[in-house]
DNA sequence: ATGAAAGCGCTAACAG
DNA sequence: CTGTTAGCGCTTTCAT
């Protein structure tokens, strides 16, 4: 799907979480004078054109086998004389529906969603739908905005990454008769279908692989458990610890960061090297935080994996380009987004909810030599 | 007003081009029974309810003032209890207009799309427009379609990254009145309005960073110069070399590699390695190149940057994190997006050419004691 | 201040 | 096979 050689930008990456916009960077102008513009064709202007009705000029655009050969020819070519583009509203008002879904995720320029957005995108374009996407930035009150213009613009249904716990008003619309479907969160509702991933499995899983190694103390430098996914990786380590027979409280320690970035990660390891028993192995609530967290291991000389394991969380495309290739937990974004997508497109409408499993990735930062 | 602290997704990144999906992830799914779908309420259904005229809830929606405060409060009940959304199609076939914009990138997973279009999304926000995102996956039907998707849907204008040098398309669509704007791709035309970087002037900057440092032989690991930015990044190395009075067949070693990532990169530095007449310094056509030229270079014991500078492009959001943090050039892409959309908000829809200046950001990778 | 009615562009019966 | 016509839901004169 996606295009392998994509331009050169093939490769960028977002700026860190909280980077100033870069400062004015001296745009040249260079103007010209304004077009007129024109009214658009109608389908009355191509029938007149064309000598028929606008009933036949709607039948050639919609059921052209029901028109003889020659007026239908009349009738493409008037249209491509008045580069006719027939109008979508007059359209969508006659017909009642439209081919367009929602989404609404938290940042647009997040590579998480936007991941998660290229599989809506894909599964929709197979049934011939677009997608209209927004970024509520995390405010209900701009989530509540485009939700409604989403729905005035008749949309199929909407997709949406919940901004708040609250989720009164995507019931409401969903009793008006608009397909929602929760992304990224495990719906709590019986009247909305859900599409997430395991983040207990996840952390678990890189849980479990450290224990396998033989790790006792772990150390878990996560964000504020207010955050979801930072509340619900928690429960999957000590889950996993308890699972392998290790007490939480002796074998873990959890260290809170504020910003889930490289420099959180450096902090919060700074903390777990002064731990007087220091943790043999380290997890990171995501790969921007493993990388401060290698940061902060090179800066104290102490070697990867021997001296500290360290995982990190999501798999993202640095994670194996690493001095130290970085064991990681991979979420099925793509998927997450198509299955969303199939839901909203289900002919049934029944609501459904679907958890997928998150796959490690182990590389050398945990099984290497260093 | 990128939020902070975006959940645990705040890090994430791209998955390499050309990487596969994901594999199977197990998704679990708990299937519940589907609800009942009811004519949406409209118009005339408040009217019957607030014993009015449809005119008068019209009155009430668009102009408040003209209608007396204890009709207003009958209406806005009635709206209240029958929980009404107005019908975006039907006022838009009336008015005409409609306050959304489209935009058509190559890959709404590419971070630096992604980057233009949250520009491109604020500034829209700004004027409370709504912002229809596409990807065309450089596919010239895929991007065709949704131009007239875009077109039929009415939209105020069209944000597009031409997925062919073909723009014929393009400017029929702005003869019929549809306001187009080029992203990242200078216009050659007089109708149409376009923004850009100089890629040109983006590669002469490294360049002169590293004569500067007093490097004089550089190598350049490039992608095929039939895309447009490493044609235009090659000749700005190349002005950049005259106008330090060093002769580019000499002072030069361009290398071009097929896929610009990281194993390209790789792939490219064993190349530049292997020369006689090893050069100094090397200029990368993006980061993930870099990435792998640094790879390349730990692997063959050269240090960084007194054995080989390495310069990047695009300053994705690792470049500062590494190892050996990299010198790279950095684009302004929210400024790029939002400048876009304020070009097609223009109330006059005159034409104007825009080209951005990029920024180079110098780490340790050119100037470090590596 | 409110109501009546025309019509935006199109589709879908229904006639012929 | 083609024409006629009635709306879809809303805004907007124009009366009252």
């Amino acid at each position: 799907m996606r295009a392998p050689g994509a331009g050169a930008h093939g490769s960028a990456d977002v700026p860190p979480p909280g980077a100033e916009r870069p400062a004015e960077h001296l745009p040249t102008t260079e103007g010209t004078m304004a077009t007129t513009t024109r009214r658009r064709a109608s389908i009355s202007d191509v029938a007149r054109l064309a000598q028929v009705s606008v009933g036949t000029v709607s039948n050639v655009l919609n059921r052209p086998d029901r028109v003889a050969p020659a007026t239908r020819d009349r009738v493409l070519t008037a249209i491509t004389e008045l580069d006719f583009v027939p109008n979508g509203s007059a359209r969508q008002l006659r017909a009642g529906t439209i081919t367009t879904a929602g989404a609404i995720v938290l940042d647009v320029a997040n590579p998480f969603f936007t991941d998660v957005a290229r599989g809506i995108e894909d599964r929709l374009d197979e049934a011939g739908y677009t997608l209209m996407l927004a970024s509520s930035d995390e405010d209900p009150e701009r989530e509540a905005r485009y939700l409604r213009l989403f729905e005035e613009h008749g949309v199929q249904g909407v997709m949406v990454v919940p901004a708040t716990p609250d989720l009164a008003h995507l019931e409401a619309a969903r009793a008006r008769g608009l397909r929602v479907v929760l992304l990224d969160r495990p719906s709590p509702s019986d009247t909305l279908s859900s599409v997430a991933v395991d983040d207990r499995a996840g952390a678990a899983a890189a849980t479990r692989h450290l224990l396998g190694l033989g790790h006792e103390r772990l150390a878990f430098v996560n964000g504020s458990h207010s955050i979801r996914q930072c509340a619900d990786r928690a429960a999957g380590v000590r889950a996993a610890l308890a699972e392998g027979g290790l007490d939480p409280q002796t074998a873990l320690v959890e260290i809170t960061i504020p910003s889930l970035n490289a420099d959180g990660g450096q902090t919060g390891t700074q903390q777990v090297l002064a731990l007087n028993e220091r943790p043999t192995a380290m997890l990171c609530v995501n790969d921007l935080t493993a990388l401060g967290a290698l940061r902060a291991l090179r800066a104290a000389d102490v070697p990867v994996p021997s001296g500290m394991a360290v995982v990190g969380y999501d798999d993202v495309a640095f994670a194996g380009e690493l001095a130290t290739p970085l064991t990681s937990v991979r979420q099925p974004t793509h998927q997450l987004g198509h299955h969303a997508a199939d839901l909203l497109l289900r002919p049934d409408d029944a609501v459904e909810h679907v958890t997928f499993q998150p796959e490690l990735v182990i590389r050398e930062s945990t099984t290497g030599t260093g």
